[in-house]
DNA sequence: AAGACGGGGGG
DNA sequence: CCCCCAGTCTT
């Protein structure tokens, strides 16, 4: 038996008994779909009944003010679906006389539906044979068939809609797309799949590898952070300077460096001589400032990227504490750090 | 290709 | 706290 067979049967078992499962109206198909999108059957559902009671019809929710629309759609997020969705109503009932548009290039110029909805929509209302393909479908999918592609990228998407589109039962596309997604939401789910009891579990590649809690990749794109950093390179009168050991959890652990003022953006000449003045052995003493580099260095790490200046402040006292200038390479330093010294030529 | 957009639920 | 959800639109 084939995979949209084993699927359907599986489906014909064990699917959700849902108000849009009844109709093949567009209007809530369409409806269900537009609340559903990155939502959950339980969240979603009040919503659905709240819609399809209010507007019966696409014409009542074209008529109504967009307040209205909003208000209904109030806690449910993504509050752009709900201006979609009232702004393609009225352009339903104004261009097309209240015809809802019957394939998927018309369906997906919709604003709002993209091509999961529009696929789901052509093939559960008009039965067009177009594959969707959501959360759900490359969860199943990558797992059943062991793919590792990583779901967020263009090449991602292109692999699991062919893929999808290869599966899909060409005389029940409706079903077969519900299927696959119920399949998903209920036991192919992100965590604790029941394994046990799925039609696959024979031929599942990501079951018979242990690796089912790998897939699917998804690539996660890192937060880049943007950090603001002054080093203050102090040459005192006796050819000392100042580094410090890192501490903390942070980058550079153990680490050396020149005396750190970050600051939350790019700051001034001003502001930096302020506080250098404030720092303890510098208080009360005769110093000159200058900025060595005008332009900041970019030091690129994985989740931050480092504006870092030079601050030259040349102390016209003695500084015992500090650590002579031809000792300096002696100390581990970040790369950062060791670029300027080699550039400084101290 | 990367971010923004939301609120709820699971682990 | 992090991940995920019947995704889409905008940089």
């Amino acid at each position: 038996m084939n995979f949209a067979k084993q699927l359907i049967n599986w489906y014909t078992d064990n699917k959700r008994d849902l108000p849009w499962r009844n109709t093949t109206n567009p209007y809530y198909i369409w409806l269900s779909e537009i609340i559903l999108q990155q939502t959950q059957v339980v969240q979603g559902l009040p919503y659905y009944n709240a819609f399809t009671t209010n507007f019966p019809t696409v014409f009542d929710l074209a008529n109504a003010d967009e307040q209205e629309v909003l208000k209904l759609w109030q806690g449910l997020g993504y509050y752009s679906r709900a201006r979609n969705l009232h702004a393609s109503a009225k352009y339903i009932v104004n261009e097309l006389e209240g015809r809802f548009p019957d394939t998927f290039n018309e369906i997906i110029k919709l604003k709002g539906v993209g091509d999961y909805t529009a696929s789901a929509i052509a093939s559960i209302c008009f039965n067009h044979v177009t594959a969707v393909v959501d959360g759900n479908v490359y969860r199943a999918l990558s797992r059943v068939y062991g793919i590792y592609t990583p779901i967020n990228t263009g090449k991602g998407f292109k692999e699991f809609k062919a893929l999808a589109q290869q599966l899909i039962d060409k005389k029940e596309p409706a079903t077969f797309n519900q299927a696959i997604m119920e399949f998903g939401a209920r036991l192919c789910k992100p965590k604790n799949p029941d394994c046990d009891n799925c039609p696959f579990n024979t031929k599942c590649i990501a079951l018979s590898k242990a690796v089912i809690t790998d897939l699917p990749v998804k690539i996660k794109s890192v937060k880049v952070t943007k950090k603001y950093y002054n080093f203050i390179i102090i040459l005192s009168k006796d050819g000392n300077t100042i580094l410090e050991q890192r501490t903390g959890n942070g980058i550079w652990q153990n680490l050396y460096q020149f005396p750190l003022l970050e600051t939350d953006k790019d700051a001034s000449f001003s502001e930096i001589v302020k506080q250098i003045k404030l720092i303890n052995y510098l208080k009360d003493q005769s110093i000159e400032v200058s900025l060595y580099n005008e332009k900041a260095v970019i030091h690129k790490l994985s989740h931050q990227h480092l504006y870092t200046k030079f601050w030259i402040v040349t102390l016209d006292s003695a500084l015992p504490k500090g650590i002579a200038l031809d000792k300096i390479t002696d100390y581990p330093v970040p790369i950062l750090i060791g670029n300027f010294i080699e550039k400084f030529n101290f």
